[in-house]
DNA sequence: ACAAAAGTGTTTTCCATACACCCATGT
DNA sequence: ACATGGGTGTATGGAAAACACTTTTGT
């Protein structure tokens, strides 16, 4: 049947998780909580937590994100992955989780912040299993992330708001796994329109020669797409 | 708080609604239902309906596209789209809903088929308002379409298991309004190893040079991708 | 014979790759 | 001076766009 009953229907509890990768000493890690009750008890999940009955999915998405993190969606880019609603995902009740991929810049503080005890930021490679399908939505979101530096600017998403073009080359090396060409890079980022465009400010070299600024710019796609080697 | 609490979570509502698209007599087509009862009593809509207490969400989506169609994931390309939660999508109560893109061959039977009375094949273009947030709905299945023609061998699956290059072409063209080289698609289509493979069968000429039949081929991406121009 | 559609060959142009080279700063 | 990293110029190869051309059928 096609038409919505109002009487009758089967209750589901429905969640928000959150896949939050951010780029910590040249590592992506994610951010991951550690259960404090059954069942999983001890084993690590990704945060989240039930949708209110009077917010939208993306709403309870930046609630989470903000409670977990203290990050604003202005800070960070949020956007919804997939939903997930095996019947025997959760052994308690019928849940269905909306998942989320949310990208934070690297932040100087160490802790996750937060009113969440035993949140932590974990290298994706040293994650473990972890509690109920997140391993399977942890993968997915990283394949998302991986696939979408291709041919969208996502890759300043883990910058902050003015970087280098070797920062954000580092951010395709440290997600794709790979290294790039400096100089084939720097042309492409900076010749395609829209994508980078130079900050007024300065330069801020450490070793070699100081280099230019440049904050992310208006182009949503990226044409030709920048490919994994 | 990011645990799960088994008592005094907000009870949902979940269904899966369906983007079913297909071309027919070389046009764009969604299969849509009219409603039957308030709210929107008349006005056409995406069909779909409640999930199973105890099914899986891809689950319940082929069983939806069954009854609809009379179809079955073997034969229709399924996947799905992503969550649409906003509190006051439905009037009568809380409902979150799973969209799922499905591509079928053209069908030769005028009629949608499976038990729901008032459904129909209607143009992309000619939907009209729909009910609900069924029009965004839809607006994001066709440009999730759009877009994997681009980079997948998604156009096999408006085809029959065995098609020319240029009723393969001709799906391109259909899902985005374009038209294209039929040399350079041959030759692009063919030189990808793996995204169509010769049928043993013959040719299925009508008016000129019989052509050659092809099946898909085991390629999961296209690269590097077919550009809309 | 002619039209219509399938399929091939050729040229041009663009872009990614690779890498030589110059620039600007810290030590 | 020299090391280190930022940025530019240039040659090469491969693939896409454009289009002339041959092949094979129906009328």
């Amino acid at each position: 049947m096609h038409d919505y009953d109002p009487r009758g229907y089967p209750p589901f509890a429905v969640t928000v998780d959150l896949a939050v990768l951010t780029i910590r000493a040249g590592t992506l890690t994610v951010l991951l909580v550690t259960r404090g009750e059954a069942p999983a008890l001890g084993v690590r999940a990704l945060p989240g937590g039930f949708v209110r009955s009077d917010e939208d999915l993306s709403a309870a998405a930046a609630r989470e994100l903000s409670e977990e993190t203290g990050l604003s969606v202005s800070e960070v880019h949020l956007e919804q992955l997939a939903s997930y609603g095996d019947p025997g995902r959760d052994p308690r009740m019928r849940v269905v989780t909306v998942a989320y991929l949310a990208l934070a810049p690297g932040m100087p503080a160490p802790r996750p912040g937060g009113d969440a005890a035993g949140a932590d930021w974990v290298p994706v490679t040293e994650t473990g299993p972890l509690a109920f399908d997140h391993g399977q939505i942890l993968a997915d979101a990283l394949e998302r992330a991986r696939a979408k530096l291709e041919y969208t600017p996502l890759a300043a998403a883990f910058c902050p708001p003015e970087f280098t073009i070797a920062q954000l080359r580092g951010v395709y090396e440290t997600v794709w796994g790979t290294t790039l060409d400096p100089r084939n890079f720097h042309r492409k980022v900076t010749g395609t329109p829209g994508f980078v465009i130079p900050a007024s400010g300065e330069t801020a070299g450490r070793h070699g020669r100081p280099a230019q600024l440049y904050r992310k710019g208006p182009a949503a796609t990226l044409y030709p797409p920048l490919l994994r080697p």
